[in-house]
DNA sequence: CGTGGCCTTGAATGTATTCAACGGGGGTGG
DNA sequence: CCACCCCCGTTGAATACATTCAAGGCCACG
């Protein structure tokens, strides 16, 4: 690994405060990689044998029953996935692939666990990423539950949009396909879904989102902090 | 607090490798209760001052949103809830309230917060409990994105054999109506899949369950340790 | 003996999925 | 350069699935 990727590295958050020696000790034996797109990192039921940390790109989690497939959530810089399954030495309950080229650290399982257990400053950056997960997963527990498909689309463009450097144009991070699958149905229905959501106040065309009336859409989606709010 | 209450919640695995001074000051603030059946011990969006450990009875997490209302999670001893809102100093994602009578260990959230940065013994039972929770969420997410209603009740079925007397007869442990909730359908949904399951090995007259044909239920449900197995 | 909540059932409605068909864009190979 | 094909996205129609609304039975409780 190179000296600047670990000075970079050193400074995210889950490994700013831990002992000089342990992050030395742990990198040792620690890739940083570069990914194409479209590779598996993880399926689910194997023993999750690394820790990954997303630098660049992006990576989808996903899973399979019965011979359908689910995108569970899709994971951008800086953001780590899987931490559960290392800490707990158990098997992924998802998969994960790239989605695009993609550069990550793949920190062996064992290390992990091992500098978890000896470094605190570690330990508490762990804790606090791992709380984070699962808030994520609960807030889109809740978004399933009590919501209708449009309502989580008419959701999902305005968490987009505040993310989005102009936020009445924007275009949609990932194919309709996954999209849809992410918000919990068919791509048939995600079509549906963008027709009836002209009627309040958006207009997608191919792949640009345009929110001609911001509080018509409002009124609809009812965003909810506790729910939408990615940051509490 | 009592003696014997302490010497009880010491053996927890949550508390077991705490330093015995810190779990003396930790415990200096904590409060053991009773509740009766009903009581609102969590409202969503409030502050979390207090992490909660189930020591007797049972904890309904539910969700409301635009007038709706899910029933989230169950907790059962000796399992906590609002963790992660504890750790990250957030608001509640979900109320809670008890569905019986209850002894709960009430912790401020400052408190664990506190102990949690200095006890590294107690910061990594508090990551194992967080990861645990982590992935019980997971499981639930992926059950009700891949499965119908009819596959969620038959598999929640074959979870409670698992863990009943007799496997092949038990009794529901909650209301109809809110197991609805929790499997994510109404309950008259619920009253139809109970029916539906008939011609798949299972008999459910008031609260008793009966399961007739273990092979007829399974391949129907066809239960899968990613999503079922509560262990893993 | 009424009353209210829970559960069930039926019918009507609403929502989502499936199946089928079609058009457009991007890539491949002739 | 063009023809072709495949995949994606869209649309319509049929079907399946789920919710809502209404009604009635049962039990627990006052």
């Amino acid at each position: 690994m190179r000296q600047d990727e670990l000075t970079e590295i050193r400074a995210l958050p889950l490994f700013r405060n831990m002992e000089a020696e342990n992050f030395d000790r742990l990198f040792r034996g620690a890739y940083v990689q570069t990914f194409p797109q479209g590779v598996e990192l993880a399926r689910e039921g194997e023993m999750a044998d690394f820790f990954h940390v997303v630098l660049d790109g992006s990576v989808e989690l996903f899973a399979n029953w019965n011979g359908r497939k689910s995108t569970l959530a899709t994971i951008h810089p800086l953001s780590t996935f899987i931490l559960a399954a290392t800490i707990k030495n158990g098997p992924y309950l998802m998969s994960a692939q790239t989605l695009e080229k993609s550069r990550m650290i793949l920190l062996p399982s064992t290390d992990v666990r091992a500098h978890f257990a000896a470094d605190s400053g570690f330990a508490r950056a762990i804790v606090l990423e791992l709380a984070q997960c699962y808030r994520v997963v609960v807030k889109s527990h809740k978004d399933i539950k009590l919501r209708t498909s449009p309502e989580r689309l008419a959701n999902y463009l305005l968490r987009q949009s505040a993310t989005a450097a102009d936020p009445s144009s924007f275009d949609l991070k990932m194919e309709k396909k996954r999209l849809a699958s992410f918000l919990g149905m068919t791509p048939e229905n995600l079509s549906r879904s963008i027709k009836a959501l002209n009627t309040h106040g958006v207009e997608i065309a191919l792949n640009n989102v345009r929110i001609v009336d911001f509080n018509l859409l409002r009124d609809y989606a009812k965003p909810d902090d506790l729910i939408d709010n990615p940051t509490i």
